[in-house]
DNA sequence: CGGTCACTTGATCGTCTTCAATACCAGTGG
DNA sequence: CCACTGGTATTGAAGACGATCAAGTGACCG
């Protein structure tokens, strides 16, 4: 439960020559579906964009016009109540692909956590393009799958788990993902607030807090700073997250 | 939390001639995308098969070898911790199609809660027919989707609702999807038992009970038997369900 | 009828929330 | 260099909602 930024201030687009050959993002994203020879039909519908910490680039409910395609940062996903009760129901990094769904206004609002730069595509533009390439339409519904599969795993934890097996889940998770980009194996950023993660996770900002610093007593991690993680006891961490505490 | 049912005992799967013709899913699935004419290869590959209520007929964790989809009854789709706690991530029907995944193992569980009828196919036949029906694969994108906006909800639902929400939302969605086949628009079935409610909701059995008793009191609804319900006050339970109470 | 099973109701308990105070940290300006 | 500020995180004490434990009710069925 926190307060609201502003409403999107538009951000600072720049056209881009062949952007999508150099995207640092296109080894994990969908846009790897599309050959090389053919990245400048990509290129000429995508917008490069940017997104200063905070602002909300996504907003329930809007009209859906875009697909947008994370490069670089991270992004919070989330539902509100109408008295501001807030559910994130999902961080999203590179590579990651927003805005998937038939309705016609989206069902999630999304706002940049730290600087977040994107691609932009217009809805009906992608359209007509997967109706050329049928393996980028293999890949969404790939996509769409593993995320159905993690939305269950998601409500395992927000109905059954226990406020420490939310935060092991919660860390393992950080620190699978996380192997990619890090050089310790068992060290990693933690780039959303504790406001974050205890929406993240169904609980408050105290339950966070106080999980955090058990686990610490305990031996579990350690804690260098507020927005860094050590993983101490991985093995036990995993089962503590699967519920064998 | 419940005690399991024993593993699948296989079921009597008939062979049938041109069985999808006349399947009464077919209006609502995602074989509609499939035409008339060239519905002999569909029915080619499926096995129509029966479950007995209690039956599971998917097993979280076997390897995916087929596709489902239910031509009549209501199947509760759900996953277990190591201690028997279970969460429902869902309650399929007419028309669902269950197996979506990219793993190479089934993500969650499923058992018949009354007698369900469904149509069984292997995933590599289907693989095959998607590449000739890239129609098809549009509508199982569609689905897909359609199951991850329905997912981000039942998040808000298990991590942000109170227990009275949590019901009142789970009132309203199930008068929703019954108005299909009902004929009264405010009394509906509930198919599956307080147990499932509880798992499905992220509480228990009791705390159900307890609080259908007190909406009832309070006149919201009727409970003419434990199996039905009447709803008495539409707006103001779904003004409870988005959490303006 | 007696037995089973699901559901309901009551009393007590515990985990997580709420409310409130304090600590910490980075940035700013005296 | 240090006081001041605003925001975030931590810690403590009290409270509440839902869980747990336990008993009671009712329907169905042999």
């Amino acid at each position: 439960m926190l307060a609201l930024s502003t409403r999107p201030v538009v951000l600072d687009p720049h056209a881009t020559v062949n952007a999508c050959a150099s995207c640092d993002a296109r080894p994990h994203s969908v846009c790897n579906a599309i050959p090389d020879s053919d990245l400048a039909r990509l290129t000429a519908i995508a917008t490069v964009t940017h997104a200063q910490p905070g602002t909300t680039f996504i907003q329930e409910g809007d009209p859906a016009t875009h697909f947008f395609n994370i490069s670089s940062g991270t992004v919070r996903m989330y539902k509100l109540l109408p008295d501001g009760r807030r559910q994130i129901t999902g961080f999203a990094g590179v590579g990651h692909f927003l805005g998937l769904a038939v309705s016609e206004t989206y069902a999630f609002s999304a706002e940049a956590i730290d600087t977040v730069r994107f691609c932009r595509f217009s809805r009906a533009r992608v359209r007509t393009l997967l109706d050329d390439y049928p393996k980028m339409e293999k890949r969404l519904l790939e996509v769409a799958s593993t995320e159905l599969v993690a939305a269950q795993d998601q409500m395992l934890l927000l109905g059954r788990k226990t406020a420490r097996e939310r935060l092991a889940s919660f860390l393992m998770m950080q620190a699978r993902q996380g192997v990619m980009c890090q050089t310790s194996r068992t060290r990693f950023p933690l780039p959303m607030s504790r406001g974050d993660i205890a929406d993240y996770l169904g609980l408050t900002i105290e339950t966070v807090s106080r999980t955090f610093t058990k686990l610490r007593a305990e031996g579990f991690i350690d804690i260098p700073s507020a927005s860094e993680i050590t993983i101490r006891a991985p093995v036990a961490l995993e089962g503590m997250a699967s519920g064998l505490s």
